[in-house]
DNA sequence: TTGAAAGCGCTAACAG
DNA sequence: CTGTTAGCGCTTTCAA
């Protein structure tokens, strides 16, 4: 008898209670025009039933469905976790659902999930993007807002830390301990993310008349694995310092440290990027430059449902400062030795 | 009558080919019944105009939505973050999308969120349940598996760790390391897998002839404060080891250490469970017992899409073996050093 | 091989 | 206030 399919329908209801679908919907979704005698009954008997509106049927016909895609590049990275969880919150306190999707940084990927969630017709999809080119984008014909990375020439809503800033404040909070020599860890030059955080490197060296040396740039691909590499490649050309701009590639580069047998920071002074649960659990604590993923995805919620809710006007283009946590990774500057205690600097 | 957005619809192109929606449906579908000519002029048109279904519409008449809804405690721990993109991934490779949801270990919250799929008509659910009764589990009316836990008296399917071979293997490590004062760090014992890993911690103590001392058991609720505010009190009745069972525990855990002047293996052998990115970043690595997510995920993944087919018959119960990553955390044994990852010695 | 028609469960005019 | 009537876009008999 109670039969999955046996589910009650508006229709179902009623028809038993002698009134009609319009009736049953109106009194449910409390609306006004309702005798308040209609919607008790109503309201009881649909009780009783354990009955729950069909979304698919309300979707249909209302051509909302109340649901976000969240296409995220990689869950098993803790930053992306961390952001999705926050941008998970925020959707929800907006009153949405979230249909979730990950890419592992594979453009293709990207693609295929997109044209999924245009099938589901979600209200609207926020995009960790992992193109650098758009053409898909341009005719999504679907509210997008873009987080973290901005692949070049989209027109879309976006939000994302200021890595450029992220960036030079690393690289000069290690000039002014008296690095000269620092070397960076980066990524596929075709992200905007990778690039922001190149530029800020390239900018403080400028500051200070310091050309970039080619053999102190290595791009990794985002593993912990290419961290290693690279961190094994560098050393090399005896940097003094690193900036890894990636959390993954920064666990790399920590093993690679320690294979090679450098004492962090007296021989490899390092900064991280990202928020690591661990930064101040290993020895020594880590230098980090956090993106403050519950204002992004604050933001990029915001951003996104107000366009679901018709918001007209040119893309916005959201940067969130960075957050520099200077632990003792990163040495002592030349003023004299400085505690590990986690402090800030901006 | 131009409607906003003027997405091809079967029935448009239905229209336009001058043939019946129930062609094109066919066509697209792949049904063998459909002439070669016509197929191929209705895949032209589709493709010209980007056509692609309306999954709403379609799951409206099929009764399937192609969606398994995925509820986890907490996306912000790294463990079910890692699940939960294990199970994305076997989600997608069985041919399903991926509805999300968390519940931030709050009872009520799954209540809400499985209500929420119910209403979405997903076709399964994969629940890290938090909750211990089960009323509303057990009127569902959907396909559904447990993973992780299994509330007591639920009649689906569930996948989970061995909890308590996993407490047994630890604590008899320690017992084997020496150690005869054991503490444990747990969590609410209505869960599942809380008990589990105490009882395999009780077992190994039981097998030793030592009482479980209640002084060296605290109950901690899931979050790094809770498990340094554990430690504080422990260490008042001289523990010589540990077992935090829970990886967010275990960052409070080894901050207390650190606070209070313990010097691990030496003042506090400690073992850990979850796997942790960091854990042989730290100082001394440490020992963990790690569940085998990507198995957990295929296998709670594939049960439940069974069901989702017509699988019939009683609910399974699987077991995955953990895994025991001894590091240098726990010590050296009773029969002299041992260098099982990075050769520490205290 | 194709078309007509009947819905899936719901909302939304528009009458009554 | 409430009922009638159309669909939303799709699949699926059942005929032709």
């Amino acid at each position: 008898m109670p039969r999955e399919h046996d589910r009650p329908t508006l229709t179902s209801i009623a028809r038993r209670l002698g009134v009609s679908t319009a009736t049953v919907s109106l009194a449910l979704n409390g609306q006004p025009r309702v005798a308040a005698a209609t919607r008790a009954r109503v309201q009881a008997l649909a009780e009783r039933l354990h009955y729950t509106p069909d979304f698919l049927a309300r979707g249909l016909v209302t051509r909302r469905t109340g649901v976000i895609g969240l296409v995220i590049a990689d869950l098993g990275n803790s930053y992306f976790a961390r952001l999705a969880r926050k941008v998970e919150d925020a959707v929800r306190a907006r009153g949405f659902d979230l249909i979730l999707a990950s890419t592992d940084e594979d453009p293709a990927a990207e693609d295929r999930v997109l044209r999924m969630m245009l099938q589901r017709r979600v209200d609207g999809v926020v995009l960790t993007s992992t193109a650098s080119s758009t053409h898909r984008l341009r005719r999504l014909g679907l509210p997008l807002v873009l987080l973290g990375r901005v692949p070049a020439g989209v027109r879309a809503d976006a939000v994302a830390v200021d890595n450029e800033a992220g960036g030079y404040l690393a690289t000069r909070h290690l000039l002014e301990r008296g690095h000269r020599r620092i070397a960076i860890v980066t990524g596929p030059a075709s992200l905007s993310d990778v690039r922001g955080r190149f530029d800020g490197y390239a900018a403080a060296l400028r500051e200070r008349g310091i050309a970039v040396d080619k053999r102190l740039v290595v791009a990794g691909r985002f593993t912990e694995e290419s961290g290693r590499a690279a961190m094994h490649r560098l050393v090399r050309h005896r940097p003094s310092a690193a900036f890894v701009c990636h959390n993954q590639m920064l666990i790399g580069a920590l093993r690679a440290a320690r294979e090679l047998g450098l004492r962090v920071p007296r021989d490899l002074a390092l900064v991280g990027f990202d928020e690591v649960e661990w930064a101040d659990l290993v020895d020594p604590p880590m230098t980090m430059v956090e993106q403050p993923t519950q204002a992004l995805a604050a933001k990029a919620v915001n951003l996104l449902v107000d366009r679901i809710h018709g918001a007209r006007g040119r893309a916005a283009r959201l940067l969130v400062e960075p957050v520099f946590r200077v632990r003792a990774s990163s040495g002592a500057d030349e003023h004299g030795p400085r505690a590990d205690a986690q402090g800030e600097e901006s």
